[in-house]
DNA sequence: CCGTTAAAATAACAGTGTAAATTTACGCTG
DNA sequence: CAGCGTAAATTTACACTGTTATTTTAACGG
C-alpha cells in the first residue's frame, strides 16, 4: 500500500470493482451482490471499497455507464460498416439485437425501470445519452437517402421503442408461449417500415398510387 | 385473535396486507420497504405476516397478480364497449397507454426484467397469462373484419410489444429529451396499420391499385 | 530510526429477512 | 366455572446488509 494513491492506481482499482461487480451483478442478481462480497472478490476488506466509491449507488450506476458505453461502441462499430443506407440500417438494427441477446444482464441494467433519478450520476447521463444518440443516425440517413419519409427524430424513436419493446417483453420471460421474439422483430420491423415508405411521395416505380391515406388520426 | 382462523378471516388479512403493501411498494419502492413497515402499517407484529405468506417474495407476487387482474379488468372492459372493430381496438388501446400512466408503479411491478422465475406462483402466472390474452382479441377481430392483414397473434405481439417498449421507456425516465411520447405512440400506431393494411387483397374502394406488393417472404 | 500521514482493516450500529422459542387467549370438555 | 389443549401472536435470536467511526498498518521525509 504505497504512500499516496497515484491517480492511475485510483483508476485501476476502480476498473477491477467494477469488472468484478459487473460479473457477481450478472451471475446473482443486483440484491444478491452485497459489498461485502464486491470486496471478497477484490481481496479486499469489507469497506475498502468506500475509499473508491461513494455508495453501492454509485458501483451501480457506474456498471450501468459502462454497459451504455459498450452499447453505444457496438452500434456505433455497425454504423461504420460501409454499405447502402438500408444496409447500414440493417446492420445496426441486428447489432442492438444481438447486443440485448449476448448481454441480457447489461441490457437489464442499462434500461431498469426501477432507477429513480439517473442524473445525479453525469458519467451515466452522458453514456445514455450517447447510446441514445447512435440510434438516430441511420434513421437519418434513411431518409436523407428517400428510403423512407417522417420526421428522423420521431421515426429513430419509434424503430427504437418497438425493438426494445419486444427485448425487455423477452427478458422479462414474457414471450416464452407466443411467437418467436424474432419473428415478432421482422414482422415489426417490415410493417414499420412499409408504413413509413407509405409517406414517400410519388416516385419512379410505376404502379404508385398509394396517396397519403394517413387520416386515421 | 380467535382460536382457529377462519378462510375468511385469512382471506381478509392477506387482502389488507397486500393493500397496504402496494401502497408502501408505490410510495417507497420495493426495496425500501421492509417486512417489519409492512407489519407496522398492519398494527401486527414483525412476523404476523408470515403466517399468511411464505415469505415477501410471495407478497411481491401477489401484489403483482392483483396489478395483472386490474390492469386485464381494465382492458376487457374497454373492450366491451359497442362500436365498430376499429373503435373497440383504439379504446383497447387507448386503455392500455391509460393505465400505465395512471398506475405507472404497478405497470413497473408487472413487467418488471429482473423477476426470475415467476413460474413458482401459479396465480401470478394466471393473471399474466390472462393479461395478455386480452389483449389479441381486438386484433383478432380487426383481421377478421378485413381492416388489417396478416397472423393475429403475431400482430397483436407485435403492436404489443410497440405499445409497451414506449411505455417502459416513459417509466424508465429515458424519454425525457426526444419526441412527446404520445407523439411516438401515435406515429409508431399509424406506421404499423398502415403497414398491415398494405397487406390486404384488392378490395372495393376505387382507386385500389395496391396490388399485392406483399410478396416480402 | 522516528514521527507523519494516507491507506487499509477492524469494530460497531442500525436495520434486514426469517426461524425458533415463548407467551397469549380462545373454545371445549370435565 | 376451572382448566386444558392449541392455534395465533409475540418476542427473541441469528446471520446478514450498507455504512460510519475507530484503530491498526506501513511507506515516506527528516
Amino acid at each position: 500500500m504505497p504512500k499516496v494513491l497515484d491517480e492511475e492506481d485510483v483508476a485501476d482499482f476502480r476498473e477491477r470493482l467494477l469488472a468484478a461487480a459487473e460479473r457477481l451483478f450478472a451471475e446473482q442478481g443486483v440484491a444478491g451482490v452485497s459489498m461485502r462480497r464486491i470486496a471478497q472478490a477484490m481481496g479486499c476488506s469489507a469497506t475498502t471499497p468506500y475509499r473508491y466509491f461513494a455508495d453501492k449507488e454509485e458501483i451501480l450506476a457506474s456498471v450501468r455507464a459502462a454497459a451504455f458505453d459498450r452499447f453505444a461502441t457496438t452500434i456505433e462499430a455497425a454504423f461504420a460498416r460501409r454499405g447502402s443506407p438500408v444496409e447500414r440500417s440493417a446492420a445496426v438494427g441486428r447489432a442492438y439485437w444481438d447486443f440485448a441477446m449476448r448481454e441480457p444482464d447489461a441490457y437489464r441494467l442499462m434500461f431498469d425501470m426501477a432507477q429513480p433519478d439517473d442524473d445525479r450520476y453525469p458519467d451515466l447521463v452522458r453514456a445514455g445519452a450517447r447510446a441514445r444518440g447512435c440510434m438516430t443516425a441511420h434513421i437519418r440517413e434513411l431518409v436523407s437517402a428517400g428510403r423512407i419519409a417522417g420526421d428522423p427524430d420521431l421515426l429513430s424513436h419509434v424503430i427504437w421503442s418497438a425493438t426494445h419493446g419486444i427485448v425487455v417483453l423477452k427478458l422479462a420471460g414474457r414471450l416464452k408461449h407466443g411467437p418467436a421474439p424474432e419473428d415478432i422483430l421482422r414482422e415489426s420491423m417490415r410493417l414499420l417500415f412499409n408504413g413509413a415508405r407509405a409517406g414517400l411521395p410519388p416516385r419512379a416505380p410505376a404502379q404508385a398510387s398509394a396517396e397519403a391515406t394517413g387520416s386515421q388520426t
